[in-house]
DNA sequence: ATGGGGTAAATGTGATCACAAATTGCGGCA
DNA sequence: TGCCGCAATTTGTGATCACATTTACCCCAT
């Protein structure tokens, strides 16, 4: 448990271990809002000490993953109607111009490998597996996106979806989805046919289809 | 100079004084594409520890404001053309929802206020300052956004000024503006007529002039 | 003069520690 | 029984250190 033997290995450096395994379970809800975290708490969970800890947290607060109390206390976010709504627009807006700069890109091959994700999406649905069910909807999404060439777009869709991680996850299980993946079969076909207007009203949809569930 | 006598003052945490202070020359221009930095030096210039120097570096690669080499050096990013034209649809985007959203909340007084804030940019073309030109420019445009009441859109698009900050300026003083705020003006006329439609286009086009000297 | 190799300096990473502030929990008082 | 205040614990912050690796520099051989 000594601290200067660890080797400082290119490909696995601590922080960014920490960072990915935070990240990953807050952009799939695994991790429910307003969540309190501990820099000691992460770095006992990951085997290092507080240094790698907190430049991981820095990190994901940066990105809005994590937010920080007055008293520097870290913790994920509990987002308000409006920010929801705010964010929810915000995926539109840059979802849409990615799924249309994929689509020109988008061939048979891509278009089977949605299907067989969008597979996975209906099984979670079946089984009611919430966090299985967001890893395989953002999987379509990304998968889709790749093709855009947007580097830099694709990261500010995930950091958004990051954001609404924690938020997604208790809106999700809240109101049963009984709904297959239905938007995600017109974006599909959308992308089959070339149809530009329509791939875009079909992504729109399914990105704000959560939306509704705030009506309530 | 000891370690641990440096009251933790809760408005002037060390890391984020750092942060803000370079946060502050990346977007603005005063640091070149492709400088390199180095934690101790940050810490030394700052008078803190690498810790808080480290930390504020974290946050900003975040951000995109600075990246990371192989071996974990640090420095701002040199962008690639086809980066800068990514991120400048991503401004067009961002800015044009906002500057819209923005719009229904325009009153006189922040009318007053852009067109105060115009002199400044005029002032700045005609020193040839290109720093200031930057400040005032994006002074401008974020007095008009924080109208939209919309902080997770404001502070994307933030983001991605924080990640065009060197280039801007290199990118500004290449070709030497003889042109004063010739669409900031179109701008304020459409908030003074209500002009939905030709506000968009004129935020548009404001946004994305940068991309003409790359036609170059 | 130029290119290559080897040593010295510089640099990022992670662990540990001291400290101050905040949070928690317990006990006493009303 | 309920509430307030004080003490113990928890927690984040910043400094410092050891170490491995990368980078820079200089000298020598060709």
């Amino acid at each position: 448990m000594q601290a200067p033997l660890k080797t400082t290995d290119q490909t696995t450096l601590a922080h960014d271990r920490v960072y990915r395994g935070l990240r990953s379970r807050i952009m799939h809800g695994e991790i429910a809002p307003g969540q309190a975290l501990t820099l000691r708490g992460i770095g006992a969970e990951y085997e290092v000490s507080m240094t790698p800890a907190r430049e991981a947290v820095r990190r994901l607060v940066a990105e809005g993953a994590l937010t920080l109390s007055a008293s520097g206390r870290v913790s994920t976010p509990e987002l308000s109607t409006d920010r929801i709504e705010e964010l929810a627009a915000l995926r539109a807006l840059i979802e849409v111009e990615l799924a249309s700069r994929a689509l020109p890109r988008a061939h048979m091959a891509l278009i089977d490998r949605l299907q067989a994700i969008n597979s996975t999406v209906a099984e979670a649905v079946a089984h009611r597996d919430d966090v299985r069910y967001i890893r395989a909807n953002l999987d379509f999404h990304r998968t889709l996106y790749l093709r855009a060439q947007a580097p830099a777009m694709l990261a500010m869709a995930e950091t958004v979806w990051l954001q609404l991680g924690p938020t997604m996850r208790t809106l999700y299980s809240k109101l049963r989805r009984s709904d297959p993946p239905q938007f995600h079969r017109h974006i599909l076909a959308a992308l089959k046919a070339g149809d530009e207007p329509g791939l875009r009203i079909a992504v729109r949809t399914d990105v704000t289809q959560g939306l509704r569930l705030l009506a309530s």
